[in-house]
RNA sequence: GCGGCUAUAGUAUAGCGGUUAGUGCAUCGGUUUGUGGUACCGAAAGUUCGGGUUCGAUUCCCGGUAGCCGCCCCA
């Protein structure tokens, strides 16, 4: 190994976080509100391996094979297998559901919280490394199950404390945009085109977009044709009529919807930030029909979302919605007047945890007085100090922190006040 | 892959072609040798790297690197 005099750098690889504990506060309570509003869905949790074989993204008709060649991490192992670190949970969850097809009581409710790679460049709501909530539901595509995810989707950020006013859903119809243009003669391979014009549609003027239109399908009246089609906005939707009578009515039907990606058969849907603030999706997802098959067995219907930790947390914060207070500090601090009460202060400790009460002791040199401050700054509850007139007496005292009100008594007494 | 912007202590920032490079927060110590949060005093800690212009560069110029933002793409 060649030894280096360089000094190692102490920020995290491009595009991807350390969690110091404040850091680490947040993802957690993000997480912590996911699961249990998945959960209150009676969604199951489930998770897999990081790494996958590279042929999962790679089979026909699973993946856009641009993005995996270019935008995963991807190497060889040492037994010469080509391996990729997921990009995304879909193909894993479906290879999961086909390999156990046979078993499963279907319909299938599961829900995950896993990580992903994606060798992208850095920006606002984009990073290298992420974690998404995947809900998904297996086994039926009565459309009932579109509004159950989207209710579901709904819920969660409902869970965090956000206002409907807050976030607009956006739904659109995989198969009726497909029927739609092939009653106007418009290709397969024109529609794919299309979707992605209309995926960036609001980044660019009337003119333009009206251009690029124009050089996709090569025809000025189907030009006209597409667009009276998409501007007309009066679409019958029981998934949008379903969510109505849920009460969920921050709902648009949104025909230029495109979610650029081929395995969606149905409706297709987004949650966006109306802020102004996040341009990236809050969350994204579908349904996806047919991706099973590429694992040979029948077609299980399928329609799930994902949703990102790095747009909910720029979302959280751009609404405010963060609880100021989210650091767990130990309940009690026993703290040693001298470094010679140490172990004498953690067997008291060990006392007081053996009855499930989160305890630290303060090892630190300091003078009496900063660990007490430390103890404040950490917002433990109580503290109890532990010195010679303590040990000797074996009489302590537990102090409150916030009301400074302080109970004195042998350490089986004051285990009582906890 | 392409483009724009930025780079000053741990962090957030001020400033300037010649300064002991200033301040807030955080850290550590003290006022208070066994009782906290406040206050006061003090300490440690900085001009991203390489080249150029200049008597002199942290400041101006070029390049590297990194970050942010956007394009692309977004499974």
């Amino acid at each position: 190994m060649i030894m280096s005099n360089k000094k190692l750098n102490t920020e995290p690889y491009k595009g991807v976080r350390d969690f110091y504990p404040e850091d680490m506060a947040i993802q957690q309570y993000i997480f912590t509100i996911w699961a249990k509003t998945a959960e209150r869905f009676g969604f199951v949790r489930y998770d897999a391996s990081v790494l996958e074989p590279s042929d999962l993204y790679k089979a026909k008709g699973a993946e856009n094979e641009e993005l995996v060649n270019e935008q995963t991490y991807s190497f060889i192992d040492r037994g010469e297998r080509e391996v990729t670190l997921r990009p995304e949970m879909t193909p894993t969850v479906a290879r999961m559901i086909a390999g156990k097809q046979r078993e499963l009581a279907f319909p299938v409710r599961w829900y995950s919280i896993p990580n992903f790679f994606r060798y992208e460049r850095p920006q606002k709501g984009r990073l290298r490394e992420f974690w998404q909530l995947n809900c998904d539901i297996f086994g039926t595509n009565d459309f009932s199950s579109d509004v159950e995810i989207i209710a579901l989707a709904y819920q969660t950020l409902i869970d965090f404390g956000a206002k409907p006013e807050q976030f607009e859903i956006h739904i659109n119809d995989r198969a009726l945009m497909n029927r739609m243009y092939s009653a106007l003669g418009v290709t397969e391979s024109m529609i794919v085109e299309i979707n992605r014009l209309n995926d960036k549609k609001n980044k660019i003027d009337d003119q333009s977009y009206r251009t690029a239109l124009k050089e996709i399908t090569g025809d000025g009246l189907m030009v006209e044709e597409i667009s009276m089609m998409l501007e007309n906005s009066d679409e019958q939707s029981d998934v949008l009529a379903g969510l109505a009578e849920l009460g969920i009515t921050n709902v648009v039907f949104d025909k230029f919807l495109a979610r650029g990606f081929d395995y969606y058969t149905g409706t297709v849907f987004e949650i966006v930030d109306v802020s102004g603030e996040n341009n990236r999706s809050l969350l994204g997802g579908g349904r996806f029909d047919n991706l099973t098959s590429m694992f040979g067995g029948e077609a299980v219907s399928a329609i799930g979302f994902g949703m990102g930790d790095v747009t909910m947390r720029d979302f959280l914060e751009t609404h405010k919605l963060l609880p100021e207070n989210l650091k767990s500090a130990p309940t009690v601090m026993v703290i040693p007047t001298e470094s010679e009460y140490n172990l004498e202060s953690q067997k008291i400790a060990k006392e007081i945890r053996d009855q499930g009460i989160s305890v630290v002791t303060n090892i630190s040199t300091k003078k009496l007085g900063k660990k007490i401050s430390d103890a404040a700054h950490s917002g433990s509850a109580y503290i109890l100090i532990v010195g010679e007139d303590e040990l000797t007496s074996q009489n302590f005292v537990l102090k409150n922190l916030q009301t400074g009100e302080e109970k004195s008594g042998s350490l089986e007494v004051i285990k009582k006040f906890l």
